[in-house]
DNA sequence: ATATAAATTTTACGCGCGATAAGTTTTTAT
DNA sequence: ATAAAAACTTATCGCGCGTAAAATTTATAT
């Protein structure tokens, strides 16, 4: 272990007596080099200190191995979790990740989409804001940058849409409480700023109708991604003016949820499903604080999982050249049921 | 708006009629040209589509603009937060932040620190995983990148510690415990992994004999960065086998808290300040979440603003030459009292 | 052993910009 | 008005690597 620091990839490839293209070519992919060849290169490799210049190599590269994962709100730690996730497989697949949040806010999504743009990268994984987002400045950017769209949807941009099957996560619950006590009224915010929403209201409507209820539904006001305040704040009002139909809960998703049960402590209601409990609630999502709320909040899990490793797979296959028409995948949530409903 | 494709600095300089030397000093320092030229370029910059290529820029400047920034756990909506108010300070600054999450892991870390170097970052703001780094890959690191270290202190590394005050924040909650009633057993983890823990311990400890009261300390064991599911998993077996020696709790941090909350909760042990609760738990932090337990937990709150700022001030301030001394700058914690304690 | 394909080397050029030196123009100070 | 300073232009080099074509070596098959 010499350790030598080497200036440059000529200066290696002679190291390694071997030619600099073809250590520029082991670089951009170790199996196209003869194996002979490539132990020369790994064994100067742990000898020497040398890694090429990451702004050299880009510079004249016709694709990076940049991937860009963009989120729209990364203090949810829903979306600090599957960027973790995703971030890990695009390094186990080589590539080179780069994590942006929107931060909720429009311009800077669009600034992110920007300077994306910049580093040339081979691909982009995007959860947009969703209503928030400059529609315009998306559809752009999608066909300038291979892109897969998750989580959040944005029609017919992007190679792909990978995310949840919104409708059965809906249908899931209400069907569940139904079947444990009284149909659930749905409270969510008026103007989600995630389509998603939308979704599971359509799923929350049909499953009520199919099950032979009325739908009832809460919608307040609040725009932002501080979804507990505002969980808090109207659901403090909702409660305060009798606007549940029932004793019974189904929030558009966890955050609103763990909000609302904040409210419900405020106000001395017992929420849970015991025989002298006064509300239940259910969530949407299994937010990762979902299981400390008090109660523990029922909820339908994501497949947080099948998500990520999904959108990674499809944009690296479309990367590697395997074009297809755009597809919509969704994958099922599953029902946990802790104390809360 | 013509909105042209300029493929280089030469086509663009020769569209301004200005000279690209000339130009490289606008993109450099706008500042550091004639008015009149800086208009005629602002002027082909809002007519024209050009974007210096950041590959070229970044390969022969000495200092790039690139600044770093890393957060051990970026799932916690702390770390979360933080870094996205440094983020936008040197946006502001005018540089380019790329954000990165230790993940709680150690190697992943020293990689992190690795990949970090071939940016050539003009900067790097670093909150350390603490007892889980690679103490002497930081100080390597330290060495060769200008580095500021933020909420996570590696004793003697980097250019400045910016951080909280913990054992302030002890004090400050001790003192008010005690004042409203029984004095407070602490609870923290074995081995935790930050070292602001020990400080809050002995700030505990000094603020208790200072009192006139008897320290008393609960450790659990656990491991990783899941406070929640430690405080919460130890909080059920520390309360039945009756550790705590008073009614009042102080948690190391509110995650922590938050997982005490919810054991309190399983339990059925009501929580807060009422005359008919059973006990009272504290945290330190103040937590994005802190204000939605239930019921809301009462704490000590970070500076966070003013803890961003300085980091991000001091990084400059040294980048720009006004190299100083190791500064250690802490700042202190604000009660905030909620319902909990 | 010979033909053929595959891998490698050589050679040569280009990418887009940073940096510098020498000469020219413009601004500012006196 | 004149000199000095500041800003700009022109010219040229270098950074570290990608890439392509042609020449050469090596591996594989017949």
């Amino acid at each position: 272990m010499t350790r030598t620091k080497v200036k440059n990839m000529e200066e290696f490839a002679a190291l390694c007596g071997i030619s600099r293209p073809t250590v520029s070519k082991y670089f951009h992919d170790p199996e196209s080099v003869r194996v002979h060849t490539r132990n020369r290169i790994e064994a100067a490799l742990a000898e020497y200190d040398y890694r090429p210049n990451i702004f050299a190599m880009n510079q004249n590269r016709k694709l990076t191995k940049n991937v860009g994962i963009v989120v729209p709100y990364l203090a949810d730690p829903f979306f600090a979790e599957i960027a973790r996730n995703v971030e890990q497989r695009c390094i186990d697949a080589g590539y080179r990740p780069t994590l942006f949040s929107s931060h909720g806010d429009r311009d800077l999504e669009v600034d992110i989409l920007d300077n994306l743009r910049s580093l040339k990268p081979a691909g982009v994984l995007l959860a947009a804001l969703g209503r928030g987002s400059d529609r315009a400045a998306v559809d752009r950017f999608c066909e300038d940058v291979p892109t897969v769209l998750f989580d959040s949807n944005v029609e017919g941009a992007g190679l792909a849409f990978v995310g949840s099957d919104n409708p059965q996560f809906s249908f899931l619950m209400v069907d569940y409480l139904c079947r444990t006590g009284a149909p659930p009224t749905f409270f969510e915010m008026k103007n989600p700023s995630n389509p998603n929403a939308n979704k599971r209201r359509q799923g929350y409507i049909a499953a009520m109708e199919q099950l032979g209820h009325e739908p009832a539904i809460v919608q307040v006001k609040g725009d932002g991604w501080e979804f507990e305040q505002i969980g808090r704040r109207e659901g403090i009002a909702a409660l305060n003016s009798g606007q549940f139909a029932t004793n019974t809960v189904l929030c558009s998703n966890d955050r609103l949820a763990i909000g609302l049960i904040s409210a419900c402590y405020e106000l001395g209601l017992k929420v849970g499903r015991e025989d002298d409990a006064q509300i239940r609630i259910a969530g949407q999502d299994d937010h990762p604080f979902a299981r400390f709320t008090c109660p523990p909040l029922t909820t339908v899990a994501q497949d947080y999982d099948s998500i990520s490793r999904t959108a990674v797979e499809v944009l690296f296959r479309s990367i590697e050249g395997d074009v297809r028409d755009h597809e919509r995948l969704l994958f099922e949530g599953k029902l946990v049921m802790r104390d809360s409903a």
